[in-house]
DNA sequence: GTCTAATGTGACTCATGAGTCATTTTCGAC
DNA sequence: GTCGAAAATGACTCATGAGTCACATTAGAC
């Protein structure tokens, strides 16, 4: 938690204090993250830092969940601009979502990508639960509007269902945030995109009722 | 690379270090890993240390394409004893083994993990190729195994393919191997192993080739 | 046995980076 | 203006851990 005296700060200092610690994480992970290197960036003393926050760990989980936050966001302005029209394109739109906040926003891809791909530090499990939350709230209403419709077969196991949706999604926004395709994956955005859009068809046919397995025609 | 003077070493001194060195990247990533530690569990002396490698990184290089070495072979000879009827009995017994890997030598399962699931070092760089030749292997095997019996149907785009058995395959690794499971899985390894299969099964269908041509979702 | 090169050893060096502290500056209350 | 508390500051401390080095020991050649 940041203090007190942090909260009073301009709005200016503390914006460039956040972007530079921004900046830091995104491009190292925590144990090479430096607090000279944000201090140097934001022209704010190392001294002065610990007026704002008790040290390093409690600056990287602000930051963190202030980037979690930030992402979410983006997604849901992004996502509302849209006609959805059934939960297999909630799930289109938050997976192409991610090429657009990793083009925009590298940084929070990056931060993102750190929390969500990391394997466990003791930090992970400070963090996890916030990006859990969101991601929650996300299957949540992806799984609810299926079901409702009957895009899903209610006969397959929810645990089942959630694999298959977490899997599709993990490795996807993973390759998008990270930006490490493999070799096989093809090289233009456009062509990345529209197989993404080919798998969620595969997932469509696979999860939904058995009769109702139609594909949407065209790119 | 080891030095010549560490390949000359006695066999019960040099596994002394290779084990140290298993455990302590197993339960440290590389930045927290410490020289000092592997040097007291080994009992050998950090000065020693030196004389059979370069530095840290050599020894972390070669300890993690030691590590990966010995997951490939476990899985060869587990493979080797089972009677696979088709490519997605392949997949299963490849994800069924890393429950097996992850009880019997966890140490084994921690590197591979950390390897594969964690993002870009610069080390990365060096081991991964090491990694993804095992990978490519498995997945040649599997993909011609089952385009020549046509349990896999030919006019999925390849890139599909793969992208579908590499999601569901890393997906469960990552979960076996790193040992945290998301709340909505099953707590009993047999139904983590069945589910495991359904979703195997879903896939053969899924990938599998179709009557009458109503999926036409290839590139 | 003796000489030499290879190997073994652990106390030391040295860079690094998180966190502290004594001092100065700012700011609001009166 | 003056006083006291809060905030700012950067030189310093201190722990840590990779890598070195001067000396000791061993092994092989003759």
């Amino acid at each position: 938690m940041p203090t007190s005296t942090y909260h009073n700060l301009g709005t200016e200092k503390r914006d460039r204090l956040l972007r530079a610690a921004i900046i830091e994480f995104a491009e190292h992970d925590y144990a090479s993250a430096k607090l000279d290197r944000i201090a140097a960036r934001s022209k704010i003393p190392k001294g002065s830092f610990y007026q704002y926050f008790r040290g390093k760990e409690a600056l990287y989980v602000h930051v963190v969940k202030h980037a979690l936050d930030l992402t979410w966001e983006h997604f849901q302005r992004h996502s509302r601009r849209q006609r959805l029209r059934d939960c297999f394109e909630l799930l289109e739109a938050s997976t192409l979502h991610m090429f657009t906040l990793a083009k925009r926003h590298p940084e929070l891809a990056a931060i993102y990508a750190r929390v969500v791909y990391e394997p466990d530090t003791h930090l992970q499990s400070r963090l996890y639960p916030t990006y859990r939350a969101y991601s929650d709230e996300f299957h949540a209403r992806f799984l609810t509007w299926g079901l409702a419709t009957g895009d899903i077969d209610r006969q397959i196991s929810p645990a089942l269902i959630r694999f298959q949706v977490h899997a599709l999604g993990t490795q996807w926004n993973r390759m998008i945030l990270t930006g490490d395709w493999p070799p096989w994956m093809p090289a233009e955005e456009r062509r990345r995109r529209q197989l993404v859009r080919q798998s969620i068809d595969r997932l469509r046919v696979g999860l939904g009722a058995t009769d109702s397995g139609q594909l949407r025609v065209g790119a």
